[in-house]
DNA sequence: AAATTCGTGCGAGATTTTCGCAAAAATTCT
DNA sequence: AGAATTTTTGCGAAAATCTCGCACGAATTT
């Protein structure tokens, strides 16, 4: 893909935080035309720089209405162990996402349950392995974005 | 909003993972017609169980190839700047996400930049405030999901 | 069993997107 | 610099998509 121009990346920022805005709208808020919105966006598309259109549902509604963050540490002499923890978390529905990072942990979950019943189950199940050497596990009151 | 069925469990698992999907699309895998589908996803638009519609952008092409996470440990004596933090970090364009959360910590950020650099100067600029007590960077080596 | 409510399919009208085209703008070449 | 080429623009028509009123059928209430 060639270059982004800031036309580009303003109508990013736009429809990353609003993907059903139309083209007349983007229009007037990048100061080109509806068409030439839409052609650049369409581009965007076919050339992979937006990958998907996604709808947020509500966790609510599915029942998830708790969101832990787990900071997760190894122990450090298991780390052929990191390609099978990930593969397993990907596998899990209550593991919304998962991130490997350096410093004091080794990863960082977003974990979405229904309540702390089920959120003390998927610990007992998941956590408690020889090779996992401590977790933490932050509550989230409220999020953003 | 009323009970969900069937249909609009599988509206919503469809627009999950492509929001793009018409009226006649949504149709022919639901099992409707075209305008039912549709009123039913105005529905739950409107009731907020679809809570807005996102383009995901690859954040390689976007040049944001570097990812932290951030643990934020505010100062105990100032519980009132939770909300003005949290309406500011929702302007800034590197914060892709913000968790507010009980526990040793008080905020978990995900932080996108181009690179170190950029991050250096974010982390100046945002982090170092009389209020905030502590901040500890984890960055990303991989994601999942 | 009638009345009410609710959601459906159909189809017209409105909105939005796509696309061809000529002109303008930007880029490359001589 | 100025000509040639490529890219992108705005316009407008055509295609696609969405919205909405309407009459009908199913489920629920009275």
């Amino acid at each position: 893909m060639a270059e982004l121009d800031k036309f580009d990346y303003r109508l990013l920022e736009l429809l990353q935080d609003n993907s059903r805005l139309t083209g007349t709208e983007l229009a007037e808020k990048v100061g080109l035309s509806s068409a030439a919105c839409l052609r650049r966006v369409q581009r965007l598309r076919e050339t992979g720089v937006i990958e998907r259109d996604v709808a947020v549902v509500s966790p609510k509604v599915f029942g998830k209405r708790m969101t832990v963050i787990v900071l997760l540490t190894m122990e450090r002499d298991r780390p052929d162990r990191y390609m099978l923890m990930r593969e397993a978390f990907a596998k899990m529905p209550e593991v919304q996402q998962c991130h490997h990072v350096t410093g004091a942990h080794d990863f960082v979950l977003r974990v979405q349950v229904g309540d702390m019943e089920e959120y003390s189950a998927f610990v007992d199940r998941v956590f408690h392995e020889p090779y996992i050497k401590r977790y933490e596990s932050l509550a989230v009151l409220g999020s953003l974005k």
